[in-house]
Order: structure tokens, then C-alpha cells, then sequence
DNA sequence: TTTTATTAATTGATCATTCAATAAAAAACA
DNA sequence: TGTTTTTTATTGAATGATCAATTAATAAAA
């Protein structure tokens, strides 16, 4: 049967597949078999296009992270104002290709795993950098007091709430967390407003 | 070499065995040999006092979240105001024993492990069900106009703040941590008493 | 003599990886 | 153009390792 040029599809068919096992019946049962039938292709297969299991899962997160990426870059307008910046990265953290049931477990599968295996924990760490400096940016341009702790507050605040609603049998509640985001970045914004006052009139 | 009254303590011995395999190596590597090993006994004595792998998972677990209730028992004043026990809530949560880096991967293991075990999930959703619910009240004695949304906000930022500890490095920055979380409760109770002076007057 | 405690070895299942075999397609060659 | 060789794509079976659970055996204590 074999065609030539099968590389990227069979590549792209056994990541989707990957995903698909690891959101359905988590990390410990997925199988390279389980993967393969998924596919509809044998499991030695996984061995030709990626090396090993391992190799896979590196090449599924790779993509998980990489759909993240062109999805904020795709809701950012040009030259974003601070909060319009914060806006896409909260609506961008809780859309629907993110927040399905699926991709919510898969991910959270990926970070438990990034405690005891590096190559996760290394994409893992990018990612969290990005999505804190770029928070942190946005709230140096507001004249926020304290971008930092800013940062870190809506950061922990975003993936707070993806975590719970990972694990909830609702699911996650996108528009409800997207609503608590805004109004927790008003509440910082306030206070960066209050600052700039009282620096203004001391 | 049997004993008589042994039962208690060989539990004891596995669940903290438990413990520090899943810290030290994660779920995937923990093994009924490598927890018997550790605890200095052979694997077979797990099926006697747990039955099989998942009791003795179960079990332990279960001491993570008895430990976890009883410290916040501990730290609770007798009476307490509102404001008292949303700080003993935002302490007990960031305390030693909760973010030493073996608890805390021994934490996220078990919460995604959740996602495809019921026997975990059940125990996970009644301790945040616990969480939420001792913040809400807090917040409903505060008069705050939205307590459900309040608790919401600081119960996902206390969970966003230990998941992002538990994933980083430098493992969880307790004090750090706890400055945030009683900064956040400052401005969600400043609300609270804008709200009402604003009803008061109207 | 029965109960409690424990081990070490066995069993059977599962899994990732390797490998030999097969064949279509492409390239090299006549 | 026709033929041979090489490359690419794929499978299914084997290999060997690992693991949870079971079991038979042992012995102290009641």
C-alpha cells in the first residue's frame, strides 16, 4: 500500500491520536498500542516517524504549545494597548480549543508528568515564562506599582482556575472564567490607577 | 519474626512510603516493589493490609487530606472572624508540611490522577467542594456583594499559586505565596466595604 | 491449635521496542 | 524504453522486561 510523502500525515494522525488517548483515558493507559489502533496504523510505525514513545509525547506537547502561541498571536491586534494584551492572553487561555474537556486533560496530564520527566518540564517552564512576562510587560505599561506580583496574581489566577475546572466534573467554565479574570485585572488596574494619583500629587 | 499489633505501624510505614516514592518518582514509577522496599518489607504485606495497589493509594490519599484538615483545625482560633479565617485557610495551605516539594508532587500526582480515577476524583472534589465553601462563608460574613465569586477568585488563586510552585524549580515560595494571597483578600474586603457605604448612603 | 504476620517465588498479563518480511514508488541504469 | 536497484512505508510477530497479584510456606504469639 505504501504511497511516498506519508510522513507528515502519518505524523500529524498519530499526534491527534496521542492526544485524543491521553485526554480520554490519561497518561497511564496510554499505550503505543492503544495509539496505533487509534491511528489505524501498527504500533512500529511510531518507531519509524518518532524514535520512540517518548519522542511522540515530546512531539504532541511541542504542538499543544505551538496551537497556544498562534492563538494569542491570532487575537492580538496590531500594536495592542496593555489591556487589550491582557484581554487576548485571558480569552486566548480560556478558548474552546483550550478549555474542551480533552485538551484541558491532556494538558494537565503533560504537567503532572513534568515533574519527573525533563523534556516536559522544559517546554512547560517556556511556556509559563512566556504567559508571566508577558502579563508582567502589560502591567509595567499601566504604571502598576508592582507588575511582578501583578503578573503573578492573574498568572496564578488563570491557571488556578484551569486547574479546577480541569477537574470538575462541569468542565471549564470558560465564559465564567474569563469574567473573573477581567474583573480581577480591573481590580489590579484600580490600584495602579490609585498609585499613579497619589505619586502625581505627592 | 512476627509481632503481634503490627497492623497499625507496617500501615503507617506504607502510606509514608507511598508518599515518598510518588514525591520522589511520580505515579508512573511508583511500584508495589519500590514502595515495599523502601518500607523495608516485602510487597506481598501490601495486599494483606490494603488489599491491592489502589487501596493502598486510596489510603494514602486520605492522610494527605486528614493532615491537610486537621492543621486547618489547628490554626483556627476558637470564634474567629471572618478575616481570621481566611487567613488560617490561606496559612494552612501554604504551610510546611503542604509545600515541602515531595508534598506537592505527591499533591499534583494524586489530582491528575483524579481525572481518570473516581476513587481520587471524589476525594479531590470534597476538599475543594471544603475550601470553597469555608472561603464563601468568610466572605458572605464580610458583606461582600459577590462571595461566591470572591471565594471563587482566591480559592483558584490559592490552587494556581501551589500548582505553579509545585511545577518550578525553586518549588513553592511559601511566604511569597502567603503575601499575595492576603494582598488579594485586602482588595476583594475593600470591595466588600465599598459595596457597603454605597447601600448604606443609597 | 488457631490466628496473625510475613516472605519469597510464581503466575500471568501488559508493554515498549526490535526485527524480518513485504511491497509500492523512485532512481539508476541499460 | 525497459529493467534493475534503492529508498520509503508499513506490518505483524518476537523478544525481553516489568509489574500486580497470588500462593505456598514459615513461624511467632495467643
Amino acid at each position: 500500500m505504501p504511497k511516498v510523502g506519508m510522513e507528515p500525515i502519518r505524523r500529524q494522525q498519530l499526534i491527534d491520536a496521542t492526544r485524543a488517548c491521553i485526554g480520554e483515558s490519561g497518561f497511564a493507559a496510554t499505550t503505543v498500542q492503544s495509539i496505533a489502533k487509534r491511528a489505524g496504523v501498527s504500533a512500529g510505525i511510531i518507531a519509524h516517524y518518532f524514535g520512540n514513545k517518548l519522542g511522540l509525547l515530546e512531539a504532541t506537547m511541542r504542538e499543544l504549545l505551538q496551537q497556544l502561541k498562534l492563538d494569542l498571536i491570532g487575537r492580538l491586534p496590531a500594536n495592542p494597548t496593555a489591556e487589550q494584551r491582557i484581554d487576548a492572553i485571558i480569552e486566548t487561555n480560556f478558548s474552546k480549543t483550550q478549555t474542551d474537556p480533552l485538551s484541558a486533560k491532556t494538558w494537565l496530564a503533560f504537567w503532572s508528568s513534568a515533574m519527573h520527566e525533563p523534556t516536559f518540564a522544559r517546554l512547560q517552564r517556556i511556556n509559563e515564562k512566556r504567559l508571566h512576562s508577558n502579563l508582567r510587560y502589560s502591567f509595567k505599561q499601566l504604571n502598576h506599582p508592582a507588575p511582578n506580583q501583578a503578573a503573578g496574581t492573574l498568572a496564578a489566577l488563570i491557571d488556578g482556575l484551569w486547574l479546577r475546572g480541569a477537574l470538575s466534573p462541569d468542565g471549564i467554565q470558560a465564559d465564567r472564567c474569563i469574567a473573573l479574570c477581567r474583573h480581577q485585572t480591573e481590580l489590579l488596574i484600580s490600584v495602579a490607577k490609585q498609585h499613579s494619583n497619589n505619586t502625581e500629587t505627592a
